[in-house]
Parts: structure tokens; sequence; C-alpha cells
DNA sequence: AAGTGTAACTAACGATTGTTAGTTAGAGTT
DNA sequence: AACTCTAACTAACAATCGTTAGTTACACTT
């Protein structure tokens, strides 16, 4: 609503950057401030906690991920397709968010009570409605009779890992990973 | 080489379970000290400082992932086989080693200067033995050519976040692991 | 009985933590 | 010219951090 939304919004990006590299908790709100040239009081101009930083940054992202999958699992389209666009939502997110996202895997349980709570059930959701979109397609015959569990894991550790890669040395532009991806996850390497 | 070393092996086995619930920074060595339901000062008759239990929990492990990669790789089999000994690998670490296999994924970085520079060079040297397998077995045409780092990246991540998944509800024991992993992992789930 | 080692304890330390209160300089509005 | 808003500041707070020093109770060996 107002123009220190811009100022809010960098500090989330100046914290996320930090907290991908140490984590939540080894980061304090001087390393904040001094990575923005500003000293640690001044950031309550702002935010109203440190706990605020990591609300913003993780909660937006898990509904975006809870809503896109719902959408996906009611549309009527074969199996193959709902994972891609699975797959597809993820590297999206990813491309958009790679520092938020080492938050949103490994620094969640930070979340206060009610927060936690909340991203917990979006979470529970998510992966309910994957398993879905996989059991599915197993009784259907579009995906081989293995264990679902086994699969759900599989495809799931490596869209959350995403951002671990995306962006290295190595030549992963959202452009290969939509290209490679579908095809290494779904098809196999042999 | 002292009967010390037990409560020391207890000390970090219990430090192992803290640290992957809520990582290294947010576990205070009170937090150790009352799991074992002694005082922060006694702690100090068995390890010489907090880094220490850091240290035990992840480096023995990292040396084994580098050794028996480098075992791997020199072996003389074929690429397929190489690649179901190194899912093997992962999954009787993980099972070992459950909880310390977090500190190993998401604590490295707080390892102090000797011990992080030492880490960085193994899991180097490790994606590099593994990226070889990766690419002899493309030349040999025992694996599609396809882009070998989103196979590397995809394969290892679901293998590094075994730990997340493993004595979950879901029915994972090192069997069932053993036996659909490779299946899911190489010949994809269509 | 005296001596030794182990593993716990109490008490305290200096440093750092997230946060609050109150202040100030400047830009925009009346 | 007076006022308001914004975003920075200094100073300080109580709480908690990892760690050290010195002590105590007990078991085992001599």
């Amino acid at each position: 609503m107002s123009v220190k939304l811009d100022r809010k919004s960098e500090i989330v990006a100046i914290a996320s950057k930090l907290f991908r590299e140490k984590g939540y908790s080894a980061v304090t709100v001087r390393d904040i401030a001094q990575a923005l040239d500003i000293k640690a009081a001044s950031l309550y101009n702002h935010i109203s906690s440190k706990q605020e930083i990591l609300h913003l940054m993780i909660i937006n992202i898990a509904e975006e991920y809870t809503n896109t999958i719902s959408e996906i699992l009611d549309s009527s389209e074969t199996t193959i397709s709902k994972l891609q666009r699975v797959i597809r939502l993820h590297i999206d997110i990813t491309v958009e968010n790679p520092d938020a996202m080492a938050s949103v895997n490994n620094d969640w349980m930070h979340l206060k009570e009610d927060d936690l709570k909340y991203f917990l059930k979006m979470r529970e959701e998510y992966e309910h409605k994957f398993r879905i979109i996989i059991k599915n397609g197993i009784d259907q015959g579009e995906l081989k009779n293995l264990n679902a569990e086994v699969m759900i894991f599989s495809m799931l550790s490596t869209l959350r890992t995403l951002y671990l890669w995306y962006g290295r040395k190595n030549g992963f532009t959202k452009k290969t990973l939509q290209d490679h991806l579908s095809l290494i996850l779904l098809n196999g390497i042999i």
C-alpha cells in the first residue's frame, strides 16, 4: 500500500541470501542490517520482528505451491501432463525465488506456532495431492506399477532441492531444466 | 581408547537428533545437556567444544562417502552396476546415521576453517567421481545421451535427502529402498 | 587407608542476541 | 512557515550464548 513495501522487500531479499548461506538462526539482525548498510535498530522501522522476515519469505511461496497443485490435480489432463506441470511449477518458483527456497526447505521449523501449523498443513496437503496424481497414474496404467511412495520421494527430493543446482557453474538455465528434467524424472536414464 | 568414548558418542547421538530438528545454530549446549539430564558445563568433561560435536558428526561420514565412491569408480563393473553400488552406499550410510545425515546436508557450513575446507574438498571430489561414472556410461552407450548434469543432480538430490523419508510413516525399510530405488532412479516411472 | 580418575556439579565470565525508546535530518504537504 | 511522514540514528535493555574455573561425590586401584 505504501512506498515502505519496497524497502521491506529489499530487506527480505537480502535476508534470503543470508539465510540461505547460514540458516535463519545463525543470521543476526545485525548481519541483515550490515548487508543493507544501516544499523540493526533501523530495520524495525520496516519490519516488526526477525520472525516477520521468515514469514514473508516462506508463507507466500508455500501458498503458491499449494494453490497450483490443487489446480493441476483438478484438471482433466493425463497423468504425464500433470506431472510435467508439477515439474514446471517447481522450476518456475525456484527460478523466481532461488534464495527463499532454501528457507522453505531448511528454516520452516523456525516459524512460530500459527505459521508453523499453517505451513505443515500446506505441506501435507501438497504431498497428499501429489500422491493422488501418482496413484491415479498407476491405476490407469500410465505409470509403472512400482512403489508409489518411492516415486513421490524421488521426484519431490529432486524438485525441492532444485535451488541448490540452478545457477551453479553447471549450465542450468530455465530452458535446460524444462527440457531435460521431465525426460529424466519420468523416463529414467537408462 | 578410554571408556569416555561411550559417553562422548552418547552426546553426539543426542546432539544429532537435536541438530536435525532445529539446526546446529538453533541448538544450544544447554539443550544438549538437558536432553542428557545433566548441566551444560558437564558436557565439557567429554567434549572440547560445540564445534567438536559437529566435527564428529560430519567428517567421518563424509570420509566414508569419499572413500567408497573412489573404490566404486576404480572397479571394473558396468556403469549400471556402479550406480547401483552408489545407491546402496547412500542407503547404507543413511540407515546407519539418519540423524547425522541432516547435519551433513544442512549444517556443514558451520564447520570451522580447516574442517570446512576439508569437507568441501571431499564433496567436490565426490561429485567429480560421480560425474565421471555418468559420463563413462553415456560414452559407452549404457546411459541415454541426456544432459549429464541433470542426471547427476537428479540422482544426488534424491540420495542426499533419503534421511528425510527413511523411517517416516511410509513403509521405507532398507529392503524396500534397495529394491525400488534403483528401478525408479535408473529406469524412470513411465 | 590413601591415592587416582571420572563425571557430575555451582557459579560466573564476557560476548552477543532480538528488541525498545527516544531522537534527528530531510522531504513533501498544508 | 508550520506540520507530518519517513527512515535513519544512538543508547540501552534483559535474556541467552559458549565456555571456564573450581569443587564434590564416588568408584577403583594401590
